[in-house]
DNA sequence: TGAATTTGACCATG
DNA sequence: CATGGTCAAATTCA
């Protein structure tokens, strides 16, 4: 699919705003002694919000109601995402500002029959990107295959716990060739687990899912913890091990202006090395090239 | 030290 | 037979 670029803009925007702010919530003393620095962070994380919102609030924004990237209409994609949907156990979407869309895929089925439901999911330009996008589920990696015509690897996952519950749920990551920002993920199976540890500790609620632009969401209260993280800058099995804590007043300033589930890169670090991503995932895929 | 990831090999399917 | 999917030993990480 060919993400709006105008949406990809807001969206890294917002994300790196949101990375801005995890920032300071993460190391507020750090600009305690600095006004002069905690003034222009402050301007930066506006002025990136307000950038984000002129992108939105354009004329170019008609992709919001027209977009025709997507295979299907509008209102489709603003449902909650498919995986998960009966199952009472949605995933946490860990950046709401992704865009879900579903796609029956053609693949084969395998002998075990398992139901594959696909959802491709924008990544942010920011943080770490190589990293499989998080549902809110944990996922153990079990597998990396080149696919044929695609540049990039394509992930397997299970649920961490599947030894544990005999949770069947599987999922596969790959990111997509014409455009790198985006993951499709193919979800195979459901997950069994959810009242075990491997669902998260807070249940997405689950009517209000966000919704494809990220941008229409309605307050929902989010996870106590980490909603502000996208949950995507960890391992590939992501347990939000470094909790954010209590909310800051930035994350309250952030989620007034977007009343939005906007995740961002969970890795600090990479808050002010947005691009080195791509760097890496050459260097990383070059690697995985020389394989197979 | 246990759990997660990596990675080459093997298996299944079309 | 080519390719996608999985296994499992080796390695890395916490």
């Amino acid at each position: 699919m060919e993400v709006n670029p105008g949406m990809e803009e807001a969206l890294s925007l917002i994300l790196r705003g949101c990375s801005l702010a995890r920032d300071f919530e993460s190391n507020p003393l750090n600009f305690r002694n600095n006004i002069n620095f905690l003034a222009r962070f402050c301007d930066e994380i506006l002025g990136v919000f307000s950038a984000a919102k002129e992108r939105l609030s354009g004329p170019q924004n008609q992709w919001l109601r027209t977009s025709t990237s997507q295979p299907m209409d509008l209102p489709r994609i603003q449902m909650r995402p498919p995986p998960f949907e009966d199952s009472g156990n949605l995933p946490a979407m860990g950046f709401g500002s992704s865009s879900y869309s579903s796609t029956s895929t053609k693949a084969r089925r395998r002998k075990d029959g398992m139901a594959k439901r696909t959802v491709r999911v924008a990544a942010p330009r920011i943080g770490n990107t190589e990293l499989p996008p998080d549902d809110g589920f944990t996922w153990r990696k079990y597998g990396q295959k080149e696919i044929l015509g695609s540049r990039f690897p394509r992930g397997y996952f299970r649920c961490t716990h599947q030894k544990l519950y005999h949770c069947p749920a599987k999922k596969h990551v790959q990111r997509l060739d014409h455009d790198p920002h985006t993951f499709e993920v193919a979800y195979l199976g459901d997950h069994t687990c959810h009242m075990s540890a491997t669902a998260p500790s807070a249940p997405p609620p689950p009517s209000t899912l966000p919704e494809v632009a990220g941008l229409h969401m309605t307050q929902y209260p989010p996870p106590s913890s980490g909603w502000l993280s996208m949950e995507y800058g960890g391992p590939a099995t992501i347990r939000s091990s470094k909790d954010v804590g209590d909310q800051f007043p930035v994350l309250d300033m952030v989620d007034a202006m977007f009343n939005s589930g906007t995740g961002s890169s969970n890795s600090v670090d990479s808050i002010f090395g947005a691009n080195v991503g791509e760097e890496h995932q050459h260097h990383k895929w070059e690697k995985d090239n020389k394989k197979n």
